[in-house]
DNA sequence: CGCTCCCGCCATGCC
DNA sequence: GGCATGGCGGGAGCG
């Protein structure tokens, strides 16, 4: 044995050859038979090639025990000691130095020597970052195995991080493929999207990790109520959504990983603490999470982070709490996506190296989809999961029992056409959801500068954020080439400081119960992104979401982090901050306070049920949506980003963080802080809810002289039907005398307007304390104007939040879901669609019979308005009502 | 002593 | 029944 050590030994500083020499694995070689190689013994050397060939047949020969003893003799030599000394702890994260690493390992049988970071570093060592498209590199797991001289068990552990990132994909048993970092900006940008639309605002706002743990539990319980955790972004895995998706917990901690690497990406600080992160993840959104699973699930966490600091995208902090300090991870990869859906990278941009990328397919489906297509609803719902049957059994090929894994690989038409169905999937249920109601209704919501929740960040149950423009609403033209388009040019736009976007300013929709948030910064870069027509809402509806909630969430995000470039200096300085303030918390979700506040308390059987449904087609949505979503709209994000800075600079008083907490926070600080626009999706498309921050100062609101008074928009709420009895209210503070912007705009002179073409009647528009916001409405084509009343009709599917409030709160309130207003133009608004709240929504929903008097409404507002000043107003229409 | 997290048992699922 | 995966948590290294 001693020997083998030796010759190791010797070999190892040729051993750096071995990262070579599996570069020759490179091209994927049948030989390594993706056949399950008998154990590592068995298995035929590839490579005879070095010395080091000869050392691994060994290494795999030997156990593990033989290994360790070894291992340790050698440590016992002096000159090996002597080594060993060199590699202080450091495990650098340096790839390349794998060999060194080896040696150390080797040499020293300490525990950190075996961890699993190193061992991923020796792992990653072996591959390209950018590995050339055209070769393929297989992983064979016994090989690698052999080679690290650790158990296979190990090599799963980083395969599956890996996996979730899309480095690698798995091709048959015990077979990888190496994708490199080619897509990994993309999926990190899927990721974001996707965990914006989860996590929302959650991570945003900065908030302490308890309120974000109830939050979380109950957004979980609520959004989540289904799902256990799918993987948000089936990269590799379509099973997801499907059947399959429960067994086995498959890939949890893929799952897992990709739900980590989301919290980094929504955050604004960039920082997660495990336990935040462990509470979040744990499935169990039911009750309090058992001491024992956490404890499960960190562990879990540090092995996943303990890849993702070996790939170098995050490293690890300690976040001081008023509890004491934290072990957290602050994420230091890249924050800003590119925004196209090519690679962003030098890299092998344009081609996907992967064949399978679904990325690429999706990109290439969203250019020639974007144009226009229209799936039928069922069909492509329909078709969508018979499609993944389909995959996997198609790509089952590789008899590996994870096909789905090398269907994504293998088929990337399947892909596509996944992806395709996906969109489709949500159109249609847009389309549905909203249907002829298009309209997006807005609910007014006072906002109480103290209410809890700013905003609730709902965890999956993102709906495809539509986007109307008012002017282009029903506009068929729209298609998605327009927003794309549109959406570009007014984020440079933006960027310039300009305020553009007017015409088109987005608006997001959220069917279920989604929370938009907005923030002041934020709303600019959100109104830029322009106005998809009616039609566009349909069409795009699904990118859009997708797109659409994610921009602002980094833009969010951005705030702070700015622009790419900037982030790394923000980095820093927030995670300062954060450990200095609290902000700590890494991630930083609007809840509500205090979790008993928490409206959602326990989800409601019924509620449930609808979200779940929502979920999946979140999920779908997700999917499908993010991969188009960054062709058209990425771009627009950075910008909007630096916008953001801008206006924030601009404003001065605006506030980038949207949180509540944040808010609350920033308030003190900040007179005006920025407003967040809540939609609440609860009742379905039926009644949105937006909710605009108060807190705008009246120059904010100047800013929507643009078009684009998303800005300034500060709360509106569009109460239901019941509101209807509303005409308008708007806020007294409401004095900044912005230039009326023609259709949505929120100025004051549009409160005035208010009346809405279409939603005239019955809609009720509201304004927020200190700003009134008009929804415009546009005559939406599609959207009934009419409906308004209507959404109470939706509603019923929306149940979710909604009905939890309801319930909750009151049954009243069922009975009057919220109307929607249909906000034509959202314009105004820069919404950020982002989680939903839970019991604000109550009273969101609230017929005003429940809450009370109209004139209670008002009175609230303008109390509201008084108390909260600056400070978020929430409506909190519930919280006078409520009780 | 508490944070980390290695290690490997054993369940799950597919041949 | 064998094998591939990977969930899981005991318990030890380390600071």
């Amino acid at each position: 044995e001693n020997i083998f050590e030796r010759s190791r030994m010797a070999p190892k500083t040729p051993i750096k050859s071995e990262p070579i020499d599996l570069s020759k694995q490179k091209g994927c070689t049948p030989e390594r038979n993706p056949i399950t190689p008998v154990k590592i013994i068995d298995r035929p050397q590839p490579d005879p090639w070095t010395p080091t060939a000869n050392l691994k047949i060994l290494v795999s020969a030997a156990s593990p025990d033989m290994r360790d003893r070894e291992k340790k003799k050698e440590l016992f030599r002096p000159i090996e000691n002597s080594e060993q000394s060199d590699t202080p702890d450091s495990l650098q994260y340096d790839i390349v130095d794998d060999s060194t690493v080896d040696e150390f390992e080797k040499q020293r049988p300490s525990r950190k020597q075996k961890s699993l970071g190193l061992l991923c570093q020796k792992f990653l060592a072996r591959y390209p970052n950018y590995p050339l498209s055209t070769e393929k590199t297989t992983i064979s797991l016994d090989e690698v195995a052999s080679i690290l001289g650790v158990e296979r068990r190990r090599i799963y552990d980083i395969v599956n991080v890996l996996e979730s990132l899309q480095l690698v994909s798995r091709v048959a048993k015990n077979q990888y493929c190496w994708h490199g970092r080619h897509n990994l900006s993309q999926t990190l940008k899927m990721l974001q999207e996707a965990g914006e639309l989860q996590y929302g605002e959650l991570m945003t706002s900065q908030h302490k990790e308890q309120d974000l743990e109830y939050k979380f539990g109950e957004r979980k319980k609520e959004t989540i109520p289904d799902s256990q955790d799918r993987p948000l972004l089936d990269f590799s895995e379509p099973d997801c959504i499907s059947a399959s998706a429960n067994s086995r917990k498959d890939k949890s901690l893929r799952i897992m990983s990709q739900k980590f690497v989301m919290l980094f990406l929504v955050s604004k600080t960039k920082i997660v603490t495990l336990d935040i992160a462990a509470k979040i993840l744990i499935e169990e959104t039911q009750d309090t999470v058992d001491h024992s699973k956490f404890k499960t699930k960190v562990r879990r966490l540090y092995d996943i982070a303990n890849v993702l600091t070996s790939l170098g995208l995050i490293k690890k902090v300690h976040v001081t709490e008023e509890r004491g300090r934290k072990p957290a991870f602050k994420w230091i990869g890249p924050v800003e996506f590119p925004e196209k859906t090519d690679e962003l990278r030098g890299h092998s941009p344009t081609s996907d190296p992967l064949p399978g990328t679904q990325r690429g397919a999706c990109a290439q489906y969203h250019t020639s989809a974007t144009g226009k297509q229209r799936f039928t609803r069922h069909a492509s719902f329909n078709s969508a999961q018979p499609c993944e049957a389909t995959r996997r059994r198609v790509s089952s090929e590789p008899n590996s029992p994870r096909q789905e894994r090398q269907a994504c690989i293998v088929n990337s038409d399947e892909n596509c056409s996944k992806m395709i169905n996906l969109a489709a999937v949500c159109r249609q249920k847009i389309e549905e959801d909203i249907g002829s109601n298009i309209t997006l209704p807005f609910s007014l919501l006072p906002v109480p500068g103290d209410s809890d929740f700013c905003v609730n960040p709902l965890p999956q149950t993102v709906f495809p954020v539509i986007r109307a423009d008012v002017p282009s609403f029903s506009l068929p033209n729209g298609i998605s080439s327009q927003a794309s388009h549109s959406s570009t040019a007014a984020a440079s736009k933006t960027e310039n400081g300009k305020p553009t976007l007017v015409p088109n300013q987005p608006f997001l929709c959220f069917p279920s119960s989604s929370l938009f948030m907005l923030c002041s910064g934020l709303q600019e870069n959100n109104l830029s992104e322009p106005l998809p027509t009616a039609e566009d809402l349909g069409n795009r509806s699904a990118e859009a979401q997708a797109a659409v909630p994610p921009t602002v969430c980094q833009k969010r995000s951005s705030h702070k982090c700015s622009s790419p470039s900037a982030s790394v200096d923000d980095e820093e300085p927030a995670a300062k901050k954060q450990t200095l303030e609290q902000s700590d918390l890494p991630l930083s979700l609007v809840v509500p306070k205090k979790p008993s506040e928490s409206p959602k308390a326990e989800p409601c059987p019924g509620i449930g049920c609808s979200s779940a449904v929502h979920l999946e087609t979140n999920h779908l949505d997700l999917a499908s949506p993010a991969a188009p979503e960054a062709a058209n709209k990425e771009s627009t994000k950075p910008l909007d980003c630096q916008e953001q800075e801008k206006q924030s600079q601009n404003r001065d008083p605006d506030e980038p963080p949207p949180g509540n907490e944040h808010i609350s926070k920033e308030n003190a600080n900040q007179p005006f802080q920025p407003q967040y626009l809540y939609v609440q999706p609860t009742a379905g498309l039926s009644s949105f809810n937006f909710l605009f921050s108060a807190n705008q100062a009246p120059g904010a609101i100047s800013l929507a002289a643009n078009q684009l008074p998303s800005l300034s928009v500060p709360c509106v709420m569009v109460p239901s039907a019941a509101l209807a009895s509303f005409p308008l209210v708007c806020s007294p503070s409401f004095t900044s005398p912005l230039p009326p912007v023609p259709d949505g705009s929120f100025s004051t002179a549009a409160s005035t307007n208010f009346s809405m073409s279409g939603l005239a009647p019955t809609t009720p528009v509201f304004i927020s304390t200190t700003a009134v916001v008009t929804p415009k409405v546009s005559p939406t084509p599609s959207v009934d104007p009419q409906q308004p009343a209507h959404p109470a009709l939706h509603l019923s599917p929306v149940l979710t939040r909604s009905c939890s409030a309801v319930k909750l709160d009151s049954p009243m309130c069922m009975g009057h879901p919220v109307t929607l207003l249909k906000l034509q133009q959202p314009s105004s608004a820069p919404l950020t669609p982002k989680s939903i709240r839970p019991a604000h929504h109550e009273a969101f929903f609230k017929t005003p019979g429940s809450l009370g008097d109209p004139v209670a409404w008002k009175k609230n507002e303008g109390n509201q308005t008084r108390n909260a000043s600056s400070v978020q107003r929430r409506l909190e229409i519930s919280s006078t009502s409520p009780d």
